[in-house]
RNA sequence: CGGGCUGUGGCGCAGCUUGGCAGCGCGCCUGCUUUGGGAGCAGGAGGUCGUCGGUUCAAAUCCGACCAGCCCGACCA
């Protein structure tokens, strides 16, 4: 394509509202323009790399036995209805009628229409089944941020994989693992995976691929030794040990005016240090309020909770808790209650420790976890901290890291089959509801992944597989005629050698279209200029600065061809 | 949803305190000169000052409400 004709608005300032590199350099970069928060138009050199990031996507799908669809954005709310989601996702979810009054849907996923189109499947012969499309999806999030890194509507590979047993399922899972390894790694990504929870997907085993970057928003625990990685919502560790010093009887309240803070409490003296304290949340976990109860020094990931149980979990208002327990947050405990008490392991054996008396500015010290507190059920709740010691490995310790999430995949088992009817008959002529699996890359996000991981001053690195072009042609002269004719030739030979190739035949100065060429990161460029032409050369640079070299106009093809193969 | 900030031409911003001609740089158009790292000169186009309402002789400026965007947090399939 020629520069002059091609709709690439470049610009020479950073927008002033992003903060984000691919944000601000896709921008810049003229690659999108956003049509409000979170919502984004691809213009055509970001629509080049989103075709090239959807065809690798493709082939490797289709490698591994993927079948293409494409499933609509608007659903009727039936289908939702049918799983719960209706209920469920609330919130994010848009919800629209048609000229009938109808319930419609927008699309955040597609379980429910894969799920429904299963239905037709009659046999278990016929399986396994992997389906998949590049849709458009719409989650209308809270807080979109950082260009394409968190938005409303964005396009995701989503693929359904169906099987008759959790065996097959645990092979198209396997494949897709296998299959998101090679599609990141195309995409210059390093992608690590690492534990997941579900959230309100369902199902049981989730795995996320996610890129190192501090722009992410998520956050990982990785073991340098062993390898574990899990998201910090499901991540688990060794927490450091305290030893407890003696106390005789029972817990003895004391006065703590003013007191509403681990932080202040520990100010009491060494007793009341941050891991000597019990920390009490009160949740409604369910319909049930319920008290959660963890060291004084740990956080609480409430996300663990929610993967635990299967209502509803939130944390209770002030109003609640003092109709309840008779005290503000600050002085609450767990000391005797009639509620539920959810209690961390690392509370497990611990003694003389201190917590609230439920009592406004009254604490207990002397406070035995298993002789006084009530606990119902102990379960892993705490957040893992940077340090802590992997529990996968004898020596190795965890480190913290911002990742982006560019992938998950998920094992649903029968949820969406049961609830719309998916099922075959087995090899006993019984029906059975199908296993499913579904598997998610979001297009977008994974091309600001790769611009994260790969730009610099000047603007971007985009990797050859990727790139919008392979190779600029930067003409010094398009006035001069022997530069123009030189630089037409060549744009006509890489052309039909198959190498994508932008000609910047634009009236501008040099530095006009050196900086531009940098800011939208083609791998490639070729200068022709009065200079190199009178020699009957060009000059070829790499963009991320490993070559610069000059060679003969006649060897250009052929050089460019082998570097690219 | 809570907190903070911001809305003035395509982009970046000043003007607002103390009401009185809507400005600057870049970009854009025309012409001439220039051309191996974001040119110079001359001439020009382009703005409901986020929206609605109020105060006032007069509102970008003061007051109110609303809308939008950004950042932090909560949340997040």
């Amino acid at each position: 394509m020629r520069w002059s004709r091609t709709f690439i608005p470049t610009l020479r300032d950073d927008p002033a509202d992003a903060v984000a590199a691919s944000h601000r350099l896709l921008i810049r970069g003229g690659f999108i323009r956003q049509l409000m928060a979170g919502s984004y138009s691809m213009l055509p050199l970001g629509m080049r790399v989103a075709t090239k990031v959807s065809d690798i996507i493709r082939e490797e799908m289709n490698a591994i036995g993927g079948q293409e669809f494409l499933a609509p954005v608007v659903h009727p709310a039936e289908l939702w209805k049918k799983t719960g989601r209706w209920d469920d996702v609330e919130g994010i979810m848009v919800k629209l009628e048609d000229r009938r009054g109808a319930d419609l849907v927008l699309a955040l996923t597609h379980e429910e229409v894969f799920a429904h189109l299963a239905s037709e499947l009659n046999s278990y012969r016929e399986l396994p089944q992997l389906w998949y499309h590049l849709q458009t999806k719409f989650r209308d999030e809270a807080r979109p941020k950082s260009g394409l890194l968190r938005v409303r509507e964005f396009i995701m590979k989503d693929s359904y994989s169906l099987d008759i047993g959790p065996d097959g399922l645990d092979v198209q899972f396997e494949a897709h693992r296998g299959a998101y390894d090679r599609i990141f790694a195309r995409l210059g990504l390093d992608s690590i995976q690492v534990e997941a929870s579900s959230g309100n997907m369902g199902g049981s085993d989730s795995v996320e691929f996610v890129v190192r970057s501090d722009t992410g928003e998520d956050r990982v625990a990785l073991c340098g030794n062993c390898g574990y990685a899990a998201n910090l919502e499901r991540a688990v560790s060794e927490p450091d040990q305290v030893r407890d010093e003696p106390w005789e009887g029972p817990p003895l309240p004391f006065p703590t005016p003013g007191v509403r803070t681990i932080a202040a409490l520990t100010a009491m003296g060494r007793f009341a240090a941050a891991r000597r304290q019990i920390k009490t949340l009160a949740y409604y976990v369910g319909d049930e309020f319920t008290l959660l109860v963890l060291r004084g020094d740990h956080d609480l990931e409430v996300q663990k909770v929610v993967d635990s149980v299967a209502g509803v979990v939130r944390p209770a208002t002030e109003g609640e808790i003092v109709k309840r327990l008779g005290a503000h947050p600050g002085s609450l405990g767990a000391v005797g209650v009639e509620y539920p008490v959810i209690a961390d392991p690392a509370l497990r054996g611990r003694s003389n420790m201190v917590t609230g008396a439920n009592e406004d500015d009254v604490h207990l010290r002397g406070v035995d976890v298993a002789r006084d507190l009530p606990v119902a059920r102990w379960l892993d709740m705490r957040s893992v901290r940077e340090g802590e010691a992997c529990l996968s490995c004898p020596s190795g310790s965890l480190s913290l890291s911002r990742v982006i999430e560019v992938g998950h995949i998920f094992k649903l088992g029968r949820r969406y089959s049961e609830a719309l009817g998916a099922t075959v008959l087995d090899e006993s002529g019984r029906p059975a509801p199908i296993v499913m699996g579904s598997y998610g890359i979001g297009v977008g996000r994974s091309m600001a992944a790769v611009v994260e991981v790969s730009h610099d001053g000047r603007g971007i690195i985009w990797p050859l597989a990727v790139a919008p072009f392979t190779v600029v042609i930067t003409l010094l002269r398009p006035d001069n005629p022997v530069v123009a004719e030189a630089g037409e030739t060549l744009y006509r030979d890489l052309d039909s050698a198959g190498i994508e190739v932008l000609l910047d035949d634009r009236n501008e100065r040099p530095g006009v279209k050196f900086a531009d060429a940098e800011l939208v990161g083609i791998p490639y460029r070729l200068t022709i200029g009065p200079r190199g032409i009178e020699a009957g050369e060009a000059e070829l640079a790499a963009r991320d600065g490993s070559l610069t070299e000059s060679l003969p106009l006649d060897q250009v093809v052929e050089r460019l061809a082998a570097l690219v193969s």
